[in-house]
DNA sequence: CGGTATCCTCATTGATACTG
DNA sequence: CAGTATCAATGAGGATACCG
């Protein structure tokens, strides 16, 4: 009805509800490795995809690429129909993800030891 | 025991393994809303967090808050013993997290709507 | 090669209620 | 005010197998 508050309560309109948005969309466990791999490899097909995050399952890898392609980050051609052969790669807005990645990755380094100090591992 | 192979094989060492374990910081859905929260409003009590939050329960809110908490971003300090009133605040490192926040947030502004093009709730 | 279909398990969330 | 306890519901993630 009120379509002026369309937005959750607590976000209170001045654009720091994208936070959530985007935090929801790199934040997917796989979201940032497929994105980096994109970044950095190119174009990939899936089973190429799949070997670089190393322990994804294709389930779960099939799912990230449906996830990403309907949020217009990543891009799925068919480059040949026979043999199939599929190529994701990332969109002009996925590669605007960039920075973002960046820096997120520029504050895990500076910030967050690669040893990782969750401690509750070590007991 | 080859402590040269810490991290995860997808992760070629380059540092951007940074990446995932900031990602599965920020990306807990609760936190960077308190995080942001916290970031513009300053120290806050519980309650008065559970409000800036909107609909968060207070058993989520408590858990988002201990887990910020060991991960040193959010500080807990007892003001007030009778009645309790405790404060919550970003640490230094907490603080440290804005630019990455400013880093969601911009992109999210630019690239994706205020109004959300999910479009799967449009059908 | 590029995916889907199942099935199962565990982590996270949420509502409600209750305590110091 | 500041939490914790319980319990139910959801959903993401993983293993395996199978299909075009």
């Amino acid at each position: 009805m009120e379509d002026t508050e369309r937005l959750p309560a607590w976000c209170p309109g001045e654009g720091w509800c994208s936070i959530t948005a985007t935090a929801s969309l790199v934040g997917k466990k796989w979201h940032p490795v497929i994105i980096h791999r994109l970044l950095s490899e190119g174009a990939l097909g899936f089973n190429a995809l799949q070997e670089e995050v190393d322990g994804i399952s294709s389930k779960v890898l099939s799912e990230s690429l449906d996830d990403l392609e309907e949020k217009r980050i990543v891009s799925r051609t068919i480059v040949s129909e026979k043999p199939v052969r599929v190529e994701y790669a990332l969109t002009d807005l996925g590669e605007s993800l960039e920075p973002v990645v960046m820096s997120l990755a520029e504050w895990g380094e500076q910030h967050l030891d690669p040893v990782e100090e969750k401690a509750s591992s070590v007991v």
